[in-house]
DNA sequence: AGCAGGATATATACATATGATATAAGGGCG
DNA sequence: CGCCCTTATATCATATGTATATATCCTGCT
């Protein structure tokens, strides 16, 4: 899905302006499955404005630039469940964090046991996030997709636990205490 | 990680050709937190011989293009080392399945379940591929970042078995029975 | 026997996406 | 009083993905 359809999609919610898109995915319950950003929603709204598919409302505010209020059209809208009767591309997931851990035979375990606890307490907070997200209403599909994403940061989380000790082999006896007693849930 | 230090990561496992690297990348076990294509490879790997980080070697082949074979230089070792000494950034998930679901107000539930469906049968498929490659020798970095990606896999599953019929409150009666057989585990 | 489709192998053009930066003003905080 | 964050838009250089081109061999199907 390109960020066209994205707009589109995030439209068919609700009016909204580009800076306002660009928090939902950037920090709401879209930023689990989708990024985009500025670069890439600016340009693309004002294709889709002049493609018809969306409507601009500008509303002057003083002393700021315009708020720009896009609307999806009936075009917009059928071009959107056109687009989304097509069967979905495959996920795609990228992790910097775990390409590290693949290439870093040569990085002392200490290292790699930082980035390790790192990783867990980002995911704690995300899923501090996504809890507070589902007290809010949501449509049965939010549900479910907070839900899912919630699941996964869970099991990651789960796993990073259990397993962070795992390159440590060739030095049993590190001191690192202090940072299990940071992690103890 | 741009697709410059992912081809340096993986040479430094040893030598290949443009055509493995893309191999690995799309299908090894590479594929679940990585992704580029040829598109991205080759230039990437002519960039990186112009500046000393890999050297080519050529490989005659009868009737087939000569094969490049790329190797690491200890610049470009050294290179790697650094890079990989910046903390990883963030993961990033597109999921064009997951946005689907929630802009699908107007898809039928039947539709969304058999997307559902689609999805349980390529987690099945994906969790023996990556189960497969375990059986393989791999470096403790390599074992930790498959069975990372076999537990997210299974979460996944489950998750959608589990919640498959959600989005079917309207229409509490469907015949899916067929489905269900298939998906008894 | 013949032929379609997939694997091997490299490469590039074009469209799109990312990340950084620019502009401009208000509010909170030490 | 200055510093940084938030609101709000926008663009540019670079990186990336998609589709296509070229050429040959192997496998399976009819």
């Amino acid at each position: 899905m390109d960020i066209r359809t994205l707009c589109l999609g995030i439209l068919s919610l609700g009016e909204a302006t580009g800076y306002e898109i660009n928090k939902m995915v950037a920090e709401g319950s879209f930023s689990f499955f989708s990024q985009a950003s500025f670069g890439s929603i600016y340009p693309a709204l004002t294709k889709l404005t002049n493609e018809g598919l969306v409507t601009c409302r500008a509303e002057s505010q003083q002393k700021r630039p315009d708020k720009k209020i896009y609307t999806l059209t009936k075009a917009g809208r059928e071009t959107l469940t056109q687009e989304l009767k097509r069967s979905p591309g495959p996920d795609r997931n990228r992790s910097d964090f775990l390409a590290a851990l693949l290439f870093a035979e040569a990085v002392s375990p200490a290292r790699i046991q930082d980035l390790i606890d790192d990783r867990i307490y980002e995911h704690r907070h995300k899923i501090t996030a996504f809890e507070s997200l589902l007290e809010e209403d949501m449509s049965v599909g939010s549900r479910f997709v907070v839900e899912y994403g919630l699941a996964m940061q869970h099991t990651a989380l789960e796993y990073l636990k259990k397993r962070r000790r795992i390159f440590d082999s060739a030095k049993p006896e590190r001191d690192d205490h202090k940072a299990e007693a940071k992690l103890a849930s």
